[in-house]
DNA sequence: CCCAGTGCTATGTGATCACAGATCACCGTT
DNA sequence: AACGGTGATCTGTGATCACATAGCACTGGG
């Protein structure tokens, strides 16, 4: 069989994902834009219901986010989304400094000009788009996709995972802090600091990347500090 | 009900752990003190039979070790320990030593002296065990109890976890190299590095836990590089 | 001798059932 | 009115069954 057969170019991957990783993912990708509060509770049966599925999958699903820490089943074998006091809030921030700006660095000794072109395209659209009325979850995701190119670049596979497993963690609060007062996805400060991180890539220079990380994380704690609500 | 009366003295708790859990516990632990081997597949059944439950608890386990980089599922969904290619094992070291390393500067911070007491102690244990003839697990056991120690005093949960992680990944791989070849479960330059790490300690100066941290992890990489053998 | 086709076996996945423990409202006693 | 016991209900866990598919030895035709 010849699969560039022009008869079967109408013919789509039909994808062989199991469904207990289709519902991870879609789970995964609700509690990374906010779509549960930290502290709120869920039930296997309520998620089975929202997904169609049987309760095998899901349970699946459940067990992995927990075992990442964006779930967490309490002693009464209760599951929640964890919750942010103050000394987590921090710790977070601590690692993410520490573990994005590694891979920045690291980005910008390896990256290829070519991705540096794509990483100012994505720049781009993200600053078009802050400047629009704050309407849907659009700027989020291209500042997350233009954070996320950049820790591609440093060829980390586990650093990476470390970096979504933080992100992760940090999605339910984001929209508990941010998400309701003014929808206010990034700081205005972003497209200055993404400016410096992209100028280190094009000079191979990863200390200026990571201080322009740093400094855009900062800006984020900042703007969290001042309207958000951090228990504790 | 008073549980100060001498007359329940006697009771101790019963642990009501989920299977799963307990599983869990076995399987990581096995695969920390490297009872299998880097590329070693596993099939559920053979561990539903080693374990004496049904499927169930075995299948949450894996999925868990799965999930934290521990085990590795294929796209033929079969299950296997992750083999340790040269660029993976660079990175986990690249890794360990920048999370242990804040942890231990952390640690020298917080810790309290009585802390430092129990240290000594452990690591006088550690140094009287690698005098003798290396038979058992045991200074590799009191290697990672002095190294926990010092990770917990920091105080940092989520470090913790991902420290403890590493080690998690390192398991299968640290038998496969060293274990086989003469059981050296560490340096003979580790009671130095330990030493400074408890000075360091002493001192409150972060900077010399971490630079002697860094050493100690080091010593056992080129230990590793000699003898062990490592793919690609 | 090589190789595509075929049937058997083993394995992970998903569904369903059964059950122990937690939670909570209700009620009777003090 | 306050408190402890009680029963119903809900939730996560574990066991069992059913099934699609990967892996593999075998076979028959070239």
């Amino acid at each position: 069989m010849n699969l560039e057969d022009p008869a079967l170019s109408g013919i789509h991957p039909v994808g062989t994902d199991t469904l207990g990783k289709r519902v991870y993912n879609e789970l995964r990708n609700f509690l990374m834009v906010g779509g549960v509060q930290p502290g709120e509770k869920l039930t296997l049966r309520q998620l089975t219901a929202a997904f169609g599925t049987s309760l095998m999958p899901v349970r699946e699903a459940v067990h992995r986010l927990a075992a990442e820490g964006a779930l967490e089943v309490l002693p009464n074998r209760a599951i929640r989304v964890p919750k942010m006091p103050r000394a987590r809030f921090d710790e977070l921030i601590q690692l993410r400094i520490m573990l994005e700006g590694l891979a920045v660095a690291t980005a910008a000794e390896k990256i290829s000009d070519k991705a540096i072109g794509r990483l100012e395209e994505t720049n781009e659209g993200f600053i078009a788009e802050m400047r629009k009325p704050p309407e849907s979850q659009k700027p989020f995701l291209l500042n997350k996709e233009f954070h996320f190119a950049i820790y591609r670049a440093a060829d980390m596979p586990v650093l990476l995972s470390m970096i979504e497993n933080m992100w992760l963690q940090f999605g339910p609060f984001l929209h508990f802090s941010m998400g309701v007062k003014g929808r206010m996805a990034t700081n205005k400060f972003a497209p200055d600091s993404h400016r410096r991180m992209i100028q280190s890539m094009k000079e191979r220079n990863g200390e200026i990347g990571r201080k322009a990380l740093e400094d855009d994380i900062r800006g984020a704690v900042e703007l969290i500090l001042r309207f958000g609500d951090i228990p504790e």
